[in-house]
DNA sequence: AGCACGCCGACT
DNA sequence: GTCGGCGTGCTC
């Protein structure tokens, strides 16, 4: 035992450790909870948290501190209790968790930046007399002397470019006295020159002032609780949110909104720019230095509310009293690398250490959060109507299998679709259509043998990208040639089955030539801005036809459109996975929420193989309830999430054989975790309740040259859960030979 | 994660 | 005889 001032400090290493640390008496004031500090680790020096003060050690020596970097925590107490909440359920390293919480931006210390102003000096000497005294000696000088002659006044980079210049010769200048040089401070405004219009509380529905009511009067008791606002599209949810913010900052509080990235649109930003001042917005487009200054700003105190994509849930404001969750179902708020966390569930641990109050909002709940709801740990609130009670759009449902080609093929259009879409365009209104799939052709094979053409380097067939002119793997990136021949027979006939988004714009256009249209898929939409371009392109009526995947789902409301088509609604059912229906389910209400938003109404079409699929068949008629009660007896029966509690464990390497014994090892461990010396299982659970399914390769067993077995581990219980995957936490996940992951609560399975 | 140490194969 | 492969283990 060693005794004196020392620090637990945590270092972004894959060990859930904290190091001791010892405080040399000149730090002693200096060092706090929730600093960085820099300390010698090995043979390198390394940036760590400090996260907690103890005057005793068990280890024998101990290091000194170099270097307290945070005049301030930059950590508050509360943050690092959610961080520390974080590893134990994700179960990743504590500084991996603290890694996540700070952008890259501050980590990298950017703050302002500093540019210099050149000023000729206005007394003494003229130019020419300056110049004289130079004479041909310094020609980049006098060049400088002439241009600030015409200016006046100049920043460093702009008079380097014009006068072709370095630093040295100003500084030479400077010497002489002929010139000034002044450090000034560049804002990057995020909002230069914006000006908000203040909007105040629209009026609202009798539904709205209801849940309104329950909010505010949840947020002034200020204790922990969690609300389910369940609004259809078009109910007017953002407006609930608004009023409740409102009485947030009343209090004297502050908000954290979350919103998915691609719905944080300039649009969103100005519904709560108009009716806050103080507001501050974190989102990946945002320049470095913006980044910065949004979060600076929000740590010093001068933001009321944040909106922001996931990782805005570890914005650093203090006495939070609301955070609200945007679209609370979708899958954009679980983060798909390491710490593989779900801001909708941290905002709840948050909440409760801040005695703040949830807001969950969606059309479609997850299962999981309307679960919460029947069993009572939730509150709920619904919004049945659109505002201005507008019906919901019509749904029909088209029988793809009786939309045969002259018996060879299918048809990826139905007559009927092709119809509404014609009636619809030739009353100018407009068409939205829904293709989850892009590219050309997903399916590449040879006529004579029906070789079928895969990535090299994944398990996984190649889609045909016509402009490219190659094919791509999605999985990968890998593109290739497009063969001319079939690579195993080398017969030249070489057939492309299927319709992406390409090729289906190929084929409106060639049946709607009069009429506009545009595609949005991850293709066509590359450039930073060409999503809002697109979208107001379309709202401005441009545009008669927008084809697109998922990614048209969202957005905001187009009165003009009266008639969406879904073209293919089975490319989620069909996916082995217990999320497949509710996905399905989601994304076709969301698709059917963009129309029927005006008098002129709506209608949605849903082609699909699957036409009694309950996903399909509740969405047609817009029963929320009716699906959840459907997918959760299923989900009881089978006993997955919302009851049962699962995780992923994913092995990774070189060799299948190698990864094949691992995980075979992995699944051992696991088991021996279940199976008690006694013979029975963990916590008594019977055997439904708990096990190890596989290991089995994955859906798709190579990856970039990887072959990958999963094992999936299930319990009645995150506590249980945890106790299990306790006995492989310490398996190296990074060896050379195996990689591991563990994907606690996933998302998907596949 | 890094970065050592250490133990075997194939080279000047 | 050395150079260099990567498996193993430790870092306050
Ligand atoms: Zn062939
Ligand atoms: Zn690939």
């Amino acid at each position: 035992m060693t005794y004196g001032k020392f620090a637990e400090v945590v270092l972004d290493i894959p060990l859930n450790k904290k190091f001791h640390y010892n405080i040399p008496p000149s730090f002693v004031n200096q060092v706090e909870i929730g600093k960085r500090v820099k300390v010698p680790f090995g043979r390198r020096t390394v940036v760590g948290y400090c996260v907690g003060l103890t005057n005793i050690s068990d280890v024998k020596t101990l290091k000194d501190i170099i270097h307290v970097i945070d005049t301030t925590p930059i950590l508050s107490s509360k943050m690092l209790a959610v961080a520390e909440w974080m590893a134990n359920f994700y179960f990743c390293g504590l500084g991996e968790a603290l890694e996540s919480f700070l952008p890259s931006v501050v980590k990298k210390g950017i703050k302002s930046r500093t540019i210099n102003v050149i000023r000729l000096c206005k007394d003494g000497i003229s130019v020419k007399e300056m110049i004289f005294t130079i004479k041909k000696r310094a020609p980049i000088q006098v060049r400088v002397l002439e241009a600030l002659a015409e200016v006046g006044e100049i920043t460093f980079p702009e008079l380097a470019d014009i006068s072709k210049c370095k630093m040295d010769s100003v500084n030479r200048l400077r010497d002489r006295g002929f010139i000034t040089l002044d450090k000034v401070e560049v804002s990057d405004p995020l909002f230069a020159g914006k000006h908000f219009k203040k909007t105040s509380h629209f009026s609202s529905t009798e539904e709205q002032e209801v849940a309104i009511r329950l909010i505010k009067r949840k947020v002034r008791e200020r204790k922990h609780s969690v609300v389910l606002l369940k609004g259809v599209t078009g109910s007017g949810k953002t407006e609930v949110y608004l009023q409740a913010i409102s009485e947030v900052i009343t209090l004297g509080m502050k908000a954290i909104v979350l919103v998915p990235e691609i719905s944080l649109t300039p649009q969103t930003i100005e519904r709560f720019k108009s009716r806050f001042d103080r507001v501050a917005v974190l989102h990946s487009s945002l320049t470095e230095r913006q980044r910065s200054d949004q979060w600076w700003d929000i740590k010093s105190g001068n933001a009321d509310v944040v909106v922001g994509a996931r990782s805005a849930i570890f914005a650093p404001l203090e006495d939070v009293g609301l955070i609200v969750i945007d679209e609370e179902h979708e899958n954009t708020f679980k983060q798909d690398t390491s710490p593989r966390y779900n801001a909708r569930d941290v905002s709840v641990v948050r909440a409760a250490y801040e005695n703040a109050v949830v807001v969950l909002g969606s059309a479609t709940p997850s299962l999981e959060s309307f679960y919460n709801t029947e069993i009572g740990k939730y509150e709920c609130v619904t919004l049945k109507n659109r505002v201005g009670h507008k019906p919901l759009p019509r749904v029909e449902v088209i029988d793809m299998r009786r939309e045969i080609f002259g018996g060879k093929g299918q048809k990826p259009i139905s007559d009927y679709l092709e119809l509404s879409m014609k009636k619809c365009l030739s009353k100018k209104e407009q068409v939205l259509l829904l293709l989850n799939r892009r590219g050309f052709s997903p399916f590449i094979s040879c006529r004579r043998c029906g070789f079928v053409l895969k990535c090299k380097r994944c398990d996984i067939s190649l889609t045909y990208h016509k402009k490219k002119d190659a094919v791509i793997c999605h999985y990968c990136f890998a593109e290739e040639p497009v063969p001319r021949e079939c690579p195993d027979c080398c017969s030249p006939g070489i057939r492309f089955t299927g319709f992406g988004t390409e090729r289906m714009e190929e084929l409106i256009r060639a049946r709607f030539p009069q009429y506009n249209l545009l595609r949005m898929d991850s293709d066509t939409m590359r450039g930073r801005d060409s999503h809002e371009k697109a979208l107001s392109a379309f709202r401005r009526g441009d545009i008669d036809i927008l084809l697109g995947t998922q990614m048209i789902a969202k957005g905001l409301d187009f009165p003009n459109v009266t008639l969406v088509g879904v073209l293919s609604a089975d490319t989620i059912v069909n996916l082995p996975d217990f999320r497949a229906s509710e996905k399905t389910f989601q994304l076709l209400c969301q698709v059917a929420g963009r129309t029927g938003r005006s008098a002129k109404g709506g209608k949605v079409i849903v082609q699909t193989y699957n036409p009694e699929h309950y996903s399909i068949t509740y969405a047609a008629t817009h029963d929320y309830d009716g699906f959840a009660k459907k997918e959760l007896e299923y989900r009881k029966q089978l006993y997955y999430p919302p009851y049962g509690r699962l995780a992923r464990v994913v092995l990774r390497g070189k060799k299948d054989l190698d990864v094949k014994e691992k995980a075979s090892d992995i699944a051992e461990k696991l088991m021996n975790a279940i199976k008690l010396s006694d013979g029975s299982l963990l916590a008594g659970l019977r055997k439904d309740k708990v096990g190890v399914l596989g290991p089995a390769p994955a859906p798709i067993v190579r990856v970039k040259d990887n072959y990958r077995w999963h094992l999936i581990v299930k319990a009645d219980s995150f506590k249980n859960l945890h106790t299990i995957l306790k006995s492989i936490e310490n398996e190296n996940r990074n060896s050379k030979k195996v990689q591991m992951m563990i994907d606690v609560d996933p998302y998907m399975l596949l």
